[in-house]
DNA sequence: AAGCGTCGGCACGCTAGCGTACATAACGCT
DNA sequence: AGCGTTATGTACGCTAGCGTGCCGACGCTT
C-alpha cells in the first residue's frame, strides 16, 4: 500500500453509488472552486453546506490559540467536509482551511441532511467514513506526540501529495510550521535532513518529492497505517 | 463549570429518555461488574457487548508499541463504549482498559444494532455523543502536543475524579505515566510540585485531591473546554 | 537596475522531557 | 520480625525542540 488514492477524478466516496442515489445526490450539488487559503469554516461556526473535493483539499486544524494550532485531519477526495451533518450536528468542530486549490461538489446543509434519507449506501459509507477519521485523530494524537518532526514531515508530505495528486507542492516553511505545530526553524532543519538524503528538493516555496518510497520509510508508520485503514474501511469499490 | 458530570447515579445517556425507548433498553440490557484493569477489547477486535458505565470507567489507548501507549479519550457515566457500532462498525478503534471498576449496563452488539432502529432519541443522542468525542480527541491531539506534564496531569485528575465521584483515586505513578504517555519519574516530579502547592496528596497508590478548584487553575484550559462542550452538546436534561 | 518583501539558513542559550539506574520506603505475607 | 514486592525519590548526562534574532538570497515590482 503506497498511497490512499486509488486514481480516479473524482470524490471517492461519491464513486460507484447505485444510479438513484447518485442521481440524487448530482441533483443537488454544484461544483465550486476553492483556492488557497479560504477559510471555508471557523470552529462552532453552523454549517451551510457539505464539500466533496475533487481535486483540492482541506486541512482540518485545531486552534489552540494564535500562537498554537495543529493539523488533525485533511480532506481530498478521499473525504468530505462536513461530516459531522451526518451525525446531525450542523456545527464544525475545527477550523477548515483550503489547503490545496481546485473544484469540489458542495451540497446546501439543509439539502445534504434531506437527501442521506433516502441514499441508504452513501449514507452508511459515510458513516464508515467518519470511524476513519476517528481512528485517524486518535493516531494523530500519539503520532503528534510520539514522533518526531522529521518523521511527522515526511508523513505530512506523502498526505499530501496522495491528495494533490503531483509531486510538485507550494508550500513554504512557515506553513508546514503551523500544520505541525513546530517553529518554522524546525522544520528547516528537518527539510535540510531529508533534501541532503535526496527525498525531496525545495526552493522558495516548491517542495518537490523526488524519492516516494524513500519518504515513506523515513515517516512514521503512522502513514501506512492510515493507508491501509483506508484500504480496509473504504475500498476503492 | 466545574464538572462533567451532575450527580444521578445513571449513565447519562440514558436518563430522561422516553419511557418506550427506556423500558426497550433496559430490557435488553443486563448489569455487569468491570474490575480495575480488565481489557475490555483489543483494537481492531470484534464488538460482542456495548457497556454504559454507570460507577466504573473505562480508558481509551492509542497502542503505538509496547512502549508508546497514550489514553485519548476515557468513557465513565458521561459515556459509553462501542459507539462505533452506532456507526454500523462493528469494529473497536481503540484499547478499552477497565480504569475505575464498578458496574456498567451492557447489552448485546447485535441487540444493540437492533435497538437503536426503534430508539430514536437514543440513537440521535449517541450521535451526539459520537460528535463531542470526536472533538475531544481532537483537542487532545493539541493538548498531548502543546502542554506540558504538569498540566496535562491536573486536567487528566480532575476527568478521573469526575468520573470516579470520589476524591481518593487509585492510581500508581507508573500507571498515569502510560496513560499521559510519559516517564514514570516525569510523573513523580509533576505530582511533588503539586503536592507541594497543597493541590493533591498522596501515598503509595492513592492520590487524594484537596484543592479541586486549585487543581483546575494548574490544568491547561482543555479541561474547562471539554466540560463546556458536554455541557452544551450533551446537557443534563 | 534598484528596491523591497518574503523565504530560508543558521546560531545562541535555554527548557522539558528522555532513558537509565539506583536507593529508599511502604506494604503485605508468612 | 523478616522478606520480597512494589511504589516513590532522585540523580546523571543527553536530546529534541523552543524562542529569538539576524543575515543573506531570491524574485517580484516598478
Amino acid at each position: 500500500m503506497t498511497s490512499i488514492l486509488n486514481v480516479p477524478a473524482a470524490n471517492q466516496l461519491l464513486v460507484e453509488l447505485p444510479e438513484v442515489e447518485r442521481n440524487a445526490f448530482m441533483a443537488a450539488c454544484d461544483t465550486v472552486e476553492l483556492s488557497f487559503g479560504e477559510v471555508l469554516l471557523q470552529p462552532t461556526e453552523t454549517f451551510t453546506h457539505v464539500y466533496f473535493p475533487i481535486d483540492s483539499f482541506i486541512s482540518l486544524i485545531v486552534v489552540i490559540d494564535t500562537e498554537k494550532q495543529l493539523e488533525v485531519a485533511m480532506a481530498g477526495r478521499e473525504g468530505m467536509l462536513g461530516s459531522s451533518l451526518v451525525l446531525g450536528i450542523d456545527e464544525a468542530p475545527l477550523l477548515a482551511l483550503v489547503q490545496g486549490a481546485g473544484s469540489a461538489l458542495r451540497i446546501d446543509a439543509g439539502a445534504f441532511q434531506q437527501l442521506l434519507l433516502s441514499t441508504p449506501v452513501l449514507h452508511q459509507r459515510l458513516k464508515r467514513y467518519i470511524y476513519v477519521v476517528m481512528k485517524q485523530l486518535a493516531t494523530s494524537a500519539a503520532c503528534n506526540h510520539f514522533h518526531r518532526i522529521e518523521e511527522r514531515l515526511a508523513r505530512w508530505l506523502l498526505m499530501t501529495q496522495d491528495r494533490a495528486g503531483t509531486d510538485q507542492l507550494n508550500l513554504t516553511h512557515e506553513f508546514l510550521a503551523m500544520m505541525l505545530g513546530v517553529r518554522r526553524a524546525g522544520i528547516t532543519l528537518a527539510a535540510i535532513a531529508m533534501q541532503t538524503r535526496g527525498l525531496i528538493r525545495y526552493q522558495r516555496g516548491t517542495i518537490t518529492v523526488l524519492d516516494r518510497l524513500g519518504l515513506i520509510e523515513a515517516s512514521c508508520e503512522c502513514y501506512s497505517d492510515d493507508c491501509a485503514l483506508y484500504a480496509k474501511m473504504l475500498p476503492v469499490l
